[in-house]
DNA sequence: AGCCAGGTTTGGC
DNA sequence: GCCAAACATGGC
């Protein structure tokens, strides 16, 4: 990897990162939107934007302390041809990682990651899409960058003033008491970015405490924004992906066993191998 | 019309 | 603890 600057650009090379797949197309990040080959994203309360180069991607603006955390929220200090070679000869997992060259998991802001899976509750990825981009545009603070008006996500404090009537309004449907009641929650306290410091266990069993918040979303928002890549969502398609993949396991009865069955057997890179197996199967590149 | 979508909550055993 | 039903919305 080599890190250099090309005028205010930050530019990175001599990684493996797909862009449009792992800003867009996985749909573990509902944030980013692309325009005229360029990816936005409101991150941290600034606006940035992300363009593919030859053998890696640029960004600006970026400020020079926060080199790192571009590194970290790319997931770029990951070695995923180790893995490669690791499931090399697995027939399903080996696949995955061969078929989505340049995927990575993103290690998004908490709380966008939150809110983001929320919606993401017992819905469609265009639909999550929308109404995330619904919320930023009704109640988030623009941002200029290339021209573009660009909107970041409310606040905890700013979307707990929100009433709920205006959420159902915009077509968020029973999730809306889900989004306002977690801002509360957070706005008076509860502590989100210290969850990064916790262990799984620990916290997962305080993100499954705010509303609208299950096994599945608390695993979510571990995975893409608390860098805890043990966790292992288990949506219906990752349900019925593990089943016919991996028969020995389709005697479990509940998708937390399916969970704590995938945990055991694949460790602390668990959450990686989910998302190969996740994309391939939902994207119809693997026959489930 | 009925089923599905990156599920969670609630109430009944 | 396990299980079913209810929950909003939009696409097919």
């Amino acid at each position: 990897m080599n890190v250099t600057w090309r005028g205010d650009a930050l530019c990175i090379t001599g990684i493996s990162f797909d862009a449009q797949l792992t800003l867009i197309d996985s749909a573990q990040s509902f944030t980013w939107r692309e325009h005229e080959g360029v990816y936005y994203n409101v991150i941290g309360g600034e606006a940035v934007a992300l363009s593919p180069v030859a053998g890696g991607v640029q960004l600006y603006p970026v400020a020079e302390e926060h080199i790192e955390d571009v590194l970290c929220y790319l997931d770029l200090l990951r070695d995923y041809d180790a893995l490669g070679r690791k499931y090399a000869a697995h027939p399903q997992i080996g696949r995955a990682l061969d078929l989505l060259p340049g995927l990575r998991v993103l290690n998004q802001p908490v709380w966008d990651t939150l809110l983001s899976f929320i919606i993401s509750a017992n819905n469609n990825v265009p639909r999550i899409r929308r109404l995330v981009w619904l919320l930023g545009e009704h109640h988030g603070a623009p941002r200029m960058l290339d021209g573009l008006v660009l909107r970041a996500l409310p606040t905890a404090e700013a979307l707990a003033q929100v009433p709920q009537q205006a959420l159902r309004e915009l077509g968020f449907g029973y999730r809306a008491p889900f989004l306002v009641d977690t801002a509360r929650m957070v706005a008076s306290g509860f502590p989100l970015d210290a969850l990064r410091d916790l262990s799984y266990d620990e916290a997962h069993r305080r993100l499954v405490q705010l509303p609208g918040v299950g096994d599945k979303v608390a695993d979510c928002v571990q995975l893409f924004s608390l860098g805890q890549a043990e966790a292992f969502p288990v949506d219906v398609w990752v349900d019925r992906l593990m089943r016919a993949w991996f028969p020995e396991m389709n005697h479990l009865k509940t998708r937390a066993a399916l969970q704590a069955a995938a945990r055991k057997q694949f460790g602390p890179d668990a959450g990686i191998i989910q998302q190969f197996l996740f994309h391939c199967a939902r994207c119809g590149l693997m026959e489930v």
